[in-house]
DNA sequence: TTTCTCGCT
DNA sequence: TCTGTGAGCGAGAAAT
């Protein structure tokens, strides 16, 4: 088609169709749900970029009743009022449209139909091709030379009048006489009572139109339309009129105005900002104007005397430019620095006095330092000798603790959805910064990150005071950041040699059961492929597949699933087999020596103050969070985990930290005098649920009663618990109704802690740290239910982290005070690790133990296991 | 980059 | 009646 084309957008069956879509659940971090929003964008702006329209609009419809309302009271009378969360995406549509400045058409009176039947007949006239962009059948009626139907949804198909007929059976122009006749239980057009798609299909055929049919209708066969056609003219009429779309409203085609434009960059950037859209903020990330904030470089003796002038200030703000150094730890090399008052500067820390003076500044008690992530700050500048000392501030923490469900606390995405900037690149290598970057973008990188983290502080400091959250803030978080930087600094010894033999002997291992596997198999794969595992179980050899895997419905390969299997087949076991030995050389034995520091000779792994939205501490690079010990052979690997020499490890375990802390949240007073008497808390459990019966065979009732603990704790169902026990649902049911029975306190705490999430969308622990609980009220089962068991088990996680996190504070305080070599190294979630001198091994653990129990103030006492070992296996 | 699997509390 | 049905993490390998 040569001439050019106008593309008219069904904007109603588009929004329904992306609200609709079986996509995964969409929505803001602040709770506003965007899947309809996404689905519509993505719909327009591939429209744009593969049609290429000359002109473009979308029509919509106008709020109020219709013509077609006063001609049949009962017009879309069934239809069910918009979602109300499709309802609250609307304006976000409308904006959408606006942003990419494509206009939008509505008449009121009338339906985004007849205006797009209007608009196409004009468009024709005009001699413009007119492509209506649908999925609504109703619409193929307005199908002519000049004007035709795209399904966005069937791969762009383009409809024209013989598509029309081949998929309908009727000619464009009897669409309406065929929905008059059917009729249409979505619009509630009632048509021919007893005349049905195919009846009204064969009549239409017959006779060409509803008038004819009408005027025909004696000659009709079948009794039922026969009859149904004579008796109901009246109603047929108007089902015909209701089903037409009008094609003359008065409106114009403003052609100037329908032009296809360009978006209007900044709109759509700001826009898909706050929607969270994160790949399309990218696409259109140069659209915003950078505002870079200036600041000057300053070397010599005017550094110097800049830097100690903020000395006399209350605070400052500070920006640090990174080197890459071993293993990707950070360097400080670079800062922007800009006082409470005055003009921002830049500094090079390379140059020796000036870093002198930088250091001085870092110690200075009477001045707040303010920087995005402390512990970074602290970590990058140790090797020269650059300690920060309080006051500090962190609004990065502060950042995590008023909105501890985000999960992402840098400083790009923070200035992004708060103040709508977009931050450069980071300037980082792994070459000296200065002269290797350019000063000036090195500097305007650091400028714009000191002025977002500036401008966030201020933004953040009294939000953390609305949500009352300073407490937390400033005795947990803040005094928290050096006990975390100290262990990093510190690490863990690692014995090389042993893992290398270990590594040696798993090899040998893993290639005897590799052969096995293959001639169980009969073929030789990758057995570390889940997809030809797959194939070759429950293709090849056809063994009973019992799962399919969550996003791509393959068949899984899980242990519970291979479990299953290997009670009657081989090859099942030898896989298990594999798995465990190959998991444990690739993610531990092989890899924690490559992480050996070379200077150190031990492991420095990063402990994430914000890596968990419960207030739990995270470790990365290694974890060490998550060094086996349930199996002999993965437990040997923490043997490889010694102290230097002449110290000694030992290992501080909080006994059943969660369930007393339920006790305390839920004051309980069964669960509070269980361990009020120091009861073992799964027998208690098995006797006061099972009662007699677990006093006969104590073991396994005891086994029970932890899974159900354990289960209250998560939110267990009666389903889950069934399945975890082997037993019918009616049973684990049964349990979980004896346990609130008996455990009435509980079952009152996790009602009170559900009605504070629907009444404020969010809960706290004990010291007041804030989970919010965005999906609390959405109408979606699944992600309401998860909201639920977030809700009751954020504050019981939350609370036992919280007691942890101020046992640590307390136990370096107290090494510091009282002049122990003794260190930290390792926080496993209710465990600490430490590394003490063997002759200060027995004061530190009467120290360790006292600080951990006092941690808490609960209702019920804190009991802590102590071990001491020289390695991490071997504890006693 | 995403998916699957599996290590820990 | 059924839906899908236990929290929080990080890492390696394969597939995309």
């Amino acid at each position: 088609m040569s001439c050019k084309r106008l593309y008219l957008i069904d904007g109603m069956s588009h929004i329904y169709r992306a609200y609709y879509a079986p996509m995964q659940r969409l929505s803001t971090s602040k709770g506003l749900p965007t899947n309809a929003i996404f689905g519509f964008t993505t719909m327009l702006r591939k429209l744009i970029e593969e049609q290429k329209p000359d002109y473009i609009g979308v029509a919509l419809d106008v709020e109020g009743p219709t013509v077609r309302h006063e001609m049949y009271e009962s017009y879309k009378a069934t239809r069910k009022p918009m979602p109300e969360d499709l309802v609250r995406q609307i304006p976000y549509i409308l904006r959408v449209c606006e942003a990419f400045r494509v206009p939008m058409i509505g008449f009121s009176g009338y339906e985004a139909d007849d205006v797009i039947g209007t608009l196409s007949r004009k468009a024709a006239d005009q001699g413009l091709a007119a492509i209506i962009v649908t999925s609504d059948k109703d619409m193929f009626q307005l199908v002519s030379d000049h004007t035709l139907v795209l399904d966005p949804r069937k791969d762009n198909l383009l409809l024209d009048a013989a598509k029309v007929v081949e998929k309908m059976g009727v000619k464009p122009e009897q669409i309406a006489d065929l929905l008059g006749l059917m009729g249409d239980t979505i619009d509630n057009i009632p048509g021919a009572p007893g005349v049905g798609e195919k009846g009204a299909k064969e009549l239409i055929q017959t006779f060409g139109s509803i008038e004819n049919c009408l005027k025909n209708w004696d000659k009709v066969k079948k009794k039922t339309y026969r009859e149904s056609l004579r008796d109901n003219a009246e109603l047929i009429r108007m089902s015909y009129d209701l089903a037409t779309i009008r094609r003359d409203l008065p409106i114009d085609l403003d052609l100037d105005a329908l032009v296809l434009s360009e978006p209007d960059g900044k709109a759509v950037f700001e826009l898909f900002a706050e929607l969270e859209f994160k790949s399309l903020v990218n696409e259109f990330r140069g659209a915003l104007k950078v505002e870079a904030p200036s600041a000057e470089w300053l070397s010599g003796e005017a550094a110097s005397d800049f830097l100690s002038s903020l000395g006399a200030q209350e605070c400052f703000y500070f920006a640090l430019g990174f080197r890459r150094g071993i293993f990707s730890r950070r360097v400080a090399e670079a800062v922007c620095v800009q006082g409470e008052t005055g003009s921002p500067a830049l500094v090079n820390l390379q140059d020796q006095p000036v870093r002198d003076v930088w250091a001085r500044l870092m110690q200075n008690p009477a001045v707040a330092k303010i920087c995005w992530d402390v512990k970074l700050a602290q970590l990058s500048q140790e090797g020269r000798d650059i300690h920060l000392a309080p006051r500090v501030e962190d609004p990065m923490l502060m950042a995590f603790l008023t909105a501890s469900h985000i999960g992402d606390y840098s400083l790009r995405r923070w200035a992004l959805d708060e103040l709508r900037v977009a931050l450069s690149e980071p300037v980082e290598s792994d070459q000296a910064l200065l002269p290797e970057q350019p000063r000036e973008a090195l500097g305007t990188h650091l400028a714009s990150e000191q002025d977002a983290l500036r401008r966030l502080f201020a933004l953040l400091s009294p939000r953390l005071e609305e949500m009352g959250l300073r407490k937390v803030y400033e005795e947990i978080e803040l005094p928290l950041i050096p006990v975390l930087a100290e262990m990093e600094r510190v690490g863990v010894k690692i014995d090389r040699a042993m893992l290398a033999e270990m590594s040696g002997k798993m090899e040998q291992e893993l290639e005897q059961i590799t052969q096995r596997i293959y001639a169980a198999a009969g073929t030789e794969f990758n057995i570390n492929s889940t997809k030809q595992l797959a194939e070759i179980l429950f293709e090849k050899l056809n063994l009973p597949s019992a799962r399919k895997t969550r996003k791509t419905g393959g068949y899984s390969t899980d242990q519970a699933v291979l479990e299953e299997l290997a009670v009657s087949y081989e090859l099942p076991r030898l896989i298990l087999d594999y798995r465990q030995i190959a998991k444990l050389k690739s993610t531990y034995v092989d890899a924690l020596p490559g992480l050996i520091h070379p200077q150190t000779g031990r492991v420095h792994a990063s402990f994430n103050q914000t890596g968990a939205a419960t207030g739990r501490i995270s470790s990365s690079d290694p974890n060490l969070q998550n060094i086996p010990i349930r199996t002999e052979l993965g437990r040997l690997i923490r043997a490889a985990f010694v102290p230097d020499a002449g110290n000694v490890l030992i290992s501080a375990d909080y006994s059943q930290v969660e369930l007393r802390v339920l006790a305390h949240l839920s004051g309980d007073p069964v669960l509070i005098e269980a361990f009020r008497r120091n009861q073992d808390i799964h027998t208690r459990t098995a006797e006061e649920v099972f009662g007699e019966a677990a006093r006969q065979n104590p073991s396994e009732f005891r086994r029970r009663a932890k899974v159900i603990n354990f289960g209250i704790i998560y939110g267990l169902s009666a389903f889950g618990l069934a399945r975890q026990l082997g037993i019918s649902r009616e049973e684990g049911q049964a349990f979980i109704d004896a346990y609130f029975e008996r455990y009435q306190g509980v079952r009152v705490w996790l009602d009170k802690t559900l009605e504070e999430a629907r009444k404020t969308g969010r809960v706290r622990t004990l010291f007041g740290r804030v989970r919010p609980i965005p999906d609390i009220l959405t109408r979606d089962y699944n992600a309401r239910n998860f909201a639920e068991r977030t809700a009751l088990n954020s504050p019981i996680q939350g609370t036992a982290a919280d007691i942890i996190k101020l046992a640590m504070i307390r136990i370096y305080r107290a090494f510091k005070n009282r002049g122990f070599s003794a260190k930290i190294t390792i926080q496993v979630h209710d465990e600490l690790v430490l590394e003490v001198p063997e002759a200060e091994s027995e004061e530190v653990q009467n120290l360790v133990r006292h600080e951990m129990e006092n941690a808490g103030a609960l209702d019920v006492p804190l009991v802590v296991d102590l071990t001491a070992g020289k390695n991490w296996k071997d504890m006693k």
